[in-house]
DNA sequence: ACTACTTGGTGACTCGTGTCAAGTCGAAGT
DNA sequence: ACTTCGACTTGACACGAGTCACCAAGTAGT
């Protein structure tokens, strides 16, 4: 039921000439003398035959595929990173690459190696919280030509774009200050890679208060779970903060409707941040002043800096690829 | 500075054997006979060298890969489909299996045609949408062992897990009648794949509502838009229906904030519910009852039948995969 | 001492493609 | 008649692994 695919050999033989003829016409070799009508034979018996070219061997001949391996980490994503995952398919896909997402798995990070192993990718994007010591030379000796990484870290030997969560903090606080508040609480999520990220975002929060002269506290606890609450509710009893600094909305949101059940008014009583933009942040009431990142302005720069790599032998570099922005609403 | 990596020729030098017995240890073929001797000089000269295999070359001696391909649709993915994609992932990973995820483009179709020829899968799990004639002969030609569509219909020659978007209406829609509601509204945002879905939940809700004796309307309009807005203030003022089927959890905010606007009372006056039940659903006020649908009960029970689709020959049927359920909250 | 059989291991071929060096055959130049 | 091109073709090797058929040495049987 499944026919075998044709292969060079099959087109030569229908063609009536030798594979070496096949091989330099499909792939346009210049230097090599092949006349119109031959040119035409060949081109024709692939016709004919349906021949699409064997990308393995390809592969194994040439130590890479065509495919741009994009990890992304193992915990949910968010719709922007859906949509640069996208974009990013997209483009990589129009300049005739073959992207493909692995998503990494908690447990193991060496499955990286392992992907790039099985496919031979000729470009590799990560996390770089990914790229242990000895990760990322195998990874280029699984043959990839360009490596970029993304995270909070530039990585030796990598393209770094830098993508710092402590920014996304910083931003938020600026905002906070801006409006006169001089009092602030973060409210961190705990668990797991979310808790890094948190970690993060408070780490550039309590740092831009720190400069702009402002205090600055924060309690961390699993959310939607009975000690965020009491939790945020002894903090705020002890001394009521100005203004609450959200990890992201949903973080918001609970704060929001904790605060409004015990009386206070946000925010007048206590202005709320939050961070993402997602949005359900516009419909809340009261609708949530929220933090919106974009990763990259331009994703046709990105797209250009990845063929740069890919054309050229390895470079190495970085930038930083954040682009932050408080989009003002009525809770803060 | 990239090392080439040891081959298993190098392994054979080392170990001053021939490559074929490397071959027949690491792999450790039966019905060969080796010595515990000879054995162990070969697994010493590979630790020694840090010899991995190549995978490539395999896949071009076996005619496929152990990567499985998992073709996402081009719009935007929700947490639950992240979730999908993570734990299919591990699941994979877990049976020695390479997960690698495939976002399809809007543009060409035959994009996963490529991918599979870049990457000759051992597995390839695609939505049903696009086996387009032809499309699966090819990824079984490019040595696909099992192929996996999921979607609205069943795909000849694959094994189709139904993903019925019209059993999420009628869910919604069941809840509602046993409710007491018999004149319901229906909101279905337009535009793109997502307009797709809606044609789809719709017309399950018009048939439970047709079924149930009750009365059906639909409005369709882009959300976030003041078409959207106006053509429901002039549908409700035109008869106001008792409840309203929400396409999603996000076009159910939008209703509720608009309704409650216009000083209508949720639930008392008009009952809503959404459908995906997203987190944020519990948090809005009034909270929001949604149909919440598990693609498969048991990831594990879909990891199983990959399995038996791998390791037996091809394997066609199908199979209902979708759990819907109400989670009730106050708005209706 | 000859054959039969087992043990332990190897040479050679295969998968499909790229590419280089060498060879062929006709036509044109001197 | 000899050389020199142009336009190919041919053959061979490489990429890295899997695997079938065979072989040399040792042992047992008669």
């Amino acid at each position: 039921m499944t026919r075998r695919r044709p292969t060079s050999s099959d087109v030569a033989r229908e063609a009536g000439v030798s594979r070496t003829t096949v091989s330099y016409v499909l792939n346009g070799v210049s230097g090599q003398r092949i006349t119109e009508e031959t040119r035409a034979k060949v081109l024709g018996a692939a016709e004919r035959l349906g021949y699409t070219l064997n990308a393995v061997a390809r592969t194994l001949q040439r130590g890479h595929s065509s495919v741009v391996l994009f990890a992304l980490p193992p915990w949910p994503l968010g719709p922007p990173v859906a949509e640069m995952v996208s974009t990013i398919s997209r483009e990589l896909s129009l300049l005739g690459y073959t992207p493909l997402v692995f998503v990494e798995q908690d447990t193991e990070r060496t499955n990286l190696v392992r992907a790039c192993h099985e496919v031979q990718p000729i470009g590799v994007i990560a996390p770089s919280s990914n790229f242990q010591p000895g990760i990322l030379q195998k990874v280029c000796a699984s043959g990839a030509r360009a490596v970029i990484s993304y995270g909070e870290e530039a990585v030796r030997g990598a393209y770094s774009l830098i993508v710092s969560q402590a920014a996304v903090g910083a931003c938020a606080i600026e905002y906070l200050l801006a409006r006169g508040h001089r009092d602030i609480l973060g409210v961190i999520p705990t668990g797991g890679e979310l808790g890094e990220l948190g970690k993060r975002r408070s780490a550039g929060a309590r740092e831009a208060c720190r400069a702009g002269g402002s205090r600055y506290r924060a309690i961390a606890a699993e959310l939607h779970q009975p000690a965020l609450e009491s939790a945020l509710r002894r903090t705020i009893s002890l001394r009521c903060p100005e203004a609450i600094f959200a990890f992201n909305d949903e973080t918001g949101f609970v704060v929001i409707r904790h605060l409004t059940d015990w009386g206070y008014r946000v925010p007048e009583d206590i202005a709320v941040i939050g961070c993402d933009d997602s949005p359900a942040a516009a419909l809340f009431q009261p609708s949530l002043t929220s933090v919106r990142f974009d990763i990259g302005a331009s994703w046709t720069a990105l797209a250009k800096l990845i063929r740069q790599l890919l054309s050229e032998e390895l470079v190495t570099g970085s930038a930083e690829w954040m682009n932050t922005q408080v989009v003002a609403r009525s809770s803060a």
